[in-house]
DNA sequence: CGGGTGGTTGAATGAAATCAACTATGGTGG
DNA sequence: CCACCATAGTTGATTTCATTCAACCACCCG
């Protein structure tokens, strides 16, 4: 079986097979979680950086008030910024969204990662800076955009990056969550949300089913979002083709 | 007078003299700009790191229909993502707030520096990590928030960090922005913005005048966000201690 | 002096939250 | 095996909040 981990980091920079060796060492031990588990909540001290290597997970704030905001979503190969590990306090908490299984790598592995490789060190950055564009796509969804196209941005956005990693494809895209996580991750209220997941079914862009939504027509749906999928910054399609690796390495190197 | 960027990083590592010297020679010709100007836009291919010496500028984008969402301020000795410059493509702008002088350092010397300092890393990660936070802290106030509390929130936040750059004090903190920018900040219209800033003005939280907004009363402001400080990891192994004094002594004197 | 920018206020409209009720389903324990 | 409960989804009526539209003021600057 693929590791998602190793997959992902390939995808951004040549490693050679000793780099992927020993990626593949550090994330050997994953453990399994049920839905809904607190990896790590907020006020925690972090120790280790968390990766995903199957299943859903989000990061995520609680309100005084009670109410949730979702922040991110992780799916397979994501993993929690990995310099996380040297700060004091989480500013926020970690959750499974379904059964998951995820690797914890301690800081110190992480440290000896990085000082061993210089090329690892780029693909952690070059990640980071997609998650970035992520949380800022967010920012700009949040404030300017209706509902009806905050909930279809998103769930571009996820079909986008489940593409991306090999787990959709262009008929079958099934988001593993109820309608109640997607208000929390949309600032909105469930049964608003449900509204307007209502029109998005009754123009023929998605199929319902309980506690998981099916892209049933992205393209329909990223018209409706006014999607753009730049900002994801996935190009570097180096799995293609040895023509693509030759321009990544150029550009990781110059 | 003292180089904010210099300043920022030294409260984020221990800098040697010769780091010292290195990031002093790197943002010394820092050239001045109006305000208003894109320093560069969506879709431009990026081939410099901006720093901000002087003055704000901000991170935005425009959507189809017009409307315009700020993602993030830059402040003195903020910049932009240090390895931007590996993208092919910006996914938003930047422009300045006021005039400011600011520094363009080609990734080229970026290399430079990282290859020479592994303390200098460590240290753009560290100021990297606070930025998401701040982001992730945008996208809960986006979310669940409401339009008081999101607009007291950010000024709070922003009156942290000037207060930790030394560019305000407890009586005197001045945002150098009309409603309008504060408007496309949270997210909400020009009319409603100045109705909220209407409520804390009358709350005795804030003064107002014209392009400028004046925190009267920073703990007020607080209480009424529901502010913590936590997610702006200021105080670091280092920051806390005798660095950040010395600086800002030093910032008085001279 | 005139026009631009930023701010302020009121009235109307529209969007989303709230409150409330009801369905469907799957799982659990008696 | 069924009764019950918890979870998820759905729909309608009402209220609250924010936008929109519109008018007007104050000020600085050319």
């Amino acid at each position: 079986m693929a590791n998602a981990f190793v997959e992902k980091l390939k995808g951004y920079a040549p490693l050679s097979n000793e780099e992927v060796k020993l990626l593949e060492e550090v994330s050997r031990h994953g453990r399994r979680y049920a839905s809904g588990q607190d990896m790590i909540r907020e006020g925690d001290k972090p120790g280790v950086v968390f990766v995903v290597l199957e299943g859903w997970a989000c990061r995520y704030k609680i309100l005084p008030g009670g109410s949730r905001q979702i922040i991110s979503f992780l799916m397979p190969g994501d993993f929690c910024d990995m310099h996380v590990a040297v700060l004091d306090e989480m500013d926020h908490s970690i959750a499974t969204l379904t059964e998951a299984t995820i690797v914890t790598i301690p800081r110190a592995t992480i440290e000896h990662l990085t000082s061993v490789s210089p090329t690892l060190v780029k693909a952690f950055w070059w990640t980071q800076l997609v998650d970035e564009g992520v949380l800022r796509a967010t920012i700009v969804s949040m404030g300017r955009r209706t509902s009806l196209e905050r909930v279809a941005h998103l769930l571009c956005e996820l079909s986008f990056r489940m593409r991306n990693i090999g787990i959709a494809n262009e008929e079958h895209i099934e988001m593993p969550f109820s309608q109640i996580v997607l208000a929390d991750a949309v600032g909105l209220t469930p049964v608003h949300v449900n509204r307007v997941v209502g029109k998005l079914r009754r123009a023929g862009a998605l199929t319902v089913t309980p506690a998981t939504l099916i892209v049933a027509n992205l393209s329909r749906l990223a018209e409706i979002a006014g999607f753009d999928d730049n900002y994801l910054h996935r190009r570097i399609s180096y799995a293609a083709g040895t023509a693509s690796l030759k321009s990544i390495a150029e550009r990781l190197t110059n």
